[in-house]
RNA sequence: GUCCCCAUCGUCUAGAGGCCCAGGACAUCACCCUUUCACGGUGAAGACACGGGUUCGAAUCCCGUUGGGGACGCCA
């Protein structure tokens, strides 16, 4: 049997971690196993969903590197597919019209608030001859759920989950104008599209149940269930816009590569052993629901920025030199990028993300003169002055510009002067960067060249 | 409120009755490396929510308590 699973968003927002992390476990489970991975849009809510939301989902898959098999279904326009579901059930009397209005279901909801017990629909047109049916109201189709018993999932991660059917009341399949709700929708598309794993957030356990009654209503073959527990903020709380909640293209502005952040999102929730660094190859090789765990857990920026750092630093310096030149505004200046490129080595030791590269990197881009920050104008007080000016000698004259060799010279000049390396590093420093922290400095000196390193310095100490 | 789920260091987790006075990673602290800051290395501190069982033996099984989360729509 061919594995295939789905990532099935609503496009009322864009694609935020969960939803993010949600498509990684299917794309997983189903490259995993050879299989199919789908998308579907449940774009039947017309209100809220729209095509903006559409793209930043599809955006944001493709960013993160989860492709998918097959074309994009569009829930809504199988909308004529899931009515002709609903009357077959209606025929085979597994569903029935239900012709009770709004007002009368709000009167039940506030008895049943006043009783202090939840809402469930009383079933009056369960059992009524149509022929009763009110004038001019348009009916909804409800399923003819069990009343006895109880329903029973037998999850993957959760493992079996019981409900008793009493607590369960007929749920509407399709409104009143003829479009279906999101329960019915989702088990016809499910079996039409051939779904063999229904892997999901664990805010859908609950649905599952009433799901399971259309299945079993229609006689279907039952995918198998896995309800991964959801992401909660760094405070425990339900993810909200306020806090983490982000669509992935914020963690891409952010600087976050997709590779940590699949990487992140795969150990939040799913462990294989101490493996904390799991490449995506391995990440297919490896997983399975067996590793994914029960319990819901925290977004955690501190660790995405070490893995974002881990992965930053494995990466190609040339292509790295180009996402900075982007950030930095100089993209296309083929001299820059190439000395971005030079001083990348240094550069991505030093940084966790690419916008921290990028501010990182700026010193390398900026036009002469530069204008030293603070601590930096510190060190290029008269007596660092001097020193520089003793240097600036040194470089003038016939010497090899590689970092090895500048340093050598470096060391040479601030021995026979009697001072600490340091005490003409510092000065340096700030005299080419304008900080007081960078790149090893020689390295800088060797990127920037010659003539640039010198100019830099006469600006120094002209500016003193 | 009702139903459902969950519970190991601050965080992510390993752990499927003895290998655990609980291992790894991130974060924190200290030291080393060092021209700055990082990277890297070494080390420290830090958890089985609580209470009952079951068992020769429980982080692991059962029950309860507490705490967290989710679902209760003609939203998805």
């Amino acid at each position: 049997m061919t594995v295939v699973t789905r990532f099935a968003p609503s496009p009322t927002g864009f694609l935020h971690i969960g939803g993010a992390r949600t498509a990684l476990f299917n794309w997983l489970f189903a490259r995993h196993h050879g299989g199919v991975f789908r998308l579907r849009i449940e774009d039947t809510d017309r209100q809220r969903s729209t095509q903006q939301a559409i793209d930043a989902i599809i955006d944001g898959l493709k960013w993160l590197g989860l492709d998918w098999d097959d074309e994009t279904i569009f829930q809504f326009a199988r909308a004529p597919r899931h009515a002709e579901v609903a009357m077959e059930m209606l025929k085979q009397g597994k569903a029935y019209y239900c012709y009770t209005t709004p007002e009368e279901l709000e009167q039940m909801r506030a008895a049943a608030r006043a009783a202090g017990k939840p809402m469930r629909y009383d079933g009056r047109w369960r059992d009524r001859d149509p022929k009763d049916a009110p004038q001019g109201v348009k009916p909804v189709v409800r399923l003819k759920a069990p009343t006895a018993g109880e329903t029973v999932v037998q999850d993957k991660v959760q493992g079996e989950v019981r409900v008793a059917n009493e607590q369960l009341d007929d749920m509407v399949l399709l409104r009143s104008d003829g479009t279906p709700t999101y329960m019915h929708s989702v088990v016809v598309d499910d079996h039409d599209m051939g779904i063999t794993h229904v892997i999901r957030g664990d805010d859908h356990l609950t649905n599952t149940f009433r799901q399971l009654q259309i299945y079993q209503a229609m006689g279907w073959e039952l995918p198998a269930f896995a309800h991964i527990p959801l992401i909660h903020g760094p405070d425990g709380a339900k993810l909200s816009k306020r806090h983490g909640a982000l669509g992935v293209e914020a963690y891409r502005d952010m600087g976050y590569l997709p590779e940590a952040l699949r990487n992140y999102l795969l150990r939040l929730g799913w462990g294989h052993g101490d493996d904390e660094i799991i490449s995506t190859a391995q990440a297919i090789e490896w997983f399975d629901l067996d590793g994914v765990g029960r319990a819901p857990s925290r977004f955690d920026f501190a660790k995405l920025d070490n893995l974002n750092g881990h992965y930053l630093r494995q990466a190609e310096d040339a292509s790295l030199a180009g996402e900075v030149a982007r950030r930095l505004g100089v993209a296309g200046d083929a001299q820059l990028e190439q000395r971005l490129a030079a001083g990348m080595a240094g550069l991505k030791a030093r940084a966790k993300t690419l916008k921290e590269l990028a501010d990182n990197a700026r010193f390398y881009i900026l036009k002469r003169p530069l204008v030293p920050d603070d601590k930096a104008r510190a060190h290029l007080a008269a007596t660092a002055l001097q020193v520089l000016k003793g240097l600036r000698g040194v470089l003038a004259g016939p010497q090899s510009w590689n970092g090895t060799d500048l340093e050598a010279a470096a060391r040479e000049f601030a021995e026979s002067n009697g001072i600490k390396l340091g005490q003409v590093a510092q000065p340096l420093r700030a005299a080419l960067t304008g900080a007081t922290t960078s790149p090893p400095i020689f390295e800088v000196m060797q990127v920037l060249g010659r003539e640039e390193t010198l100019g830099r310095i006469d600006d120094a100490l002209a500016g003193g």
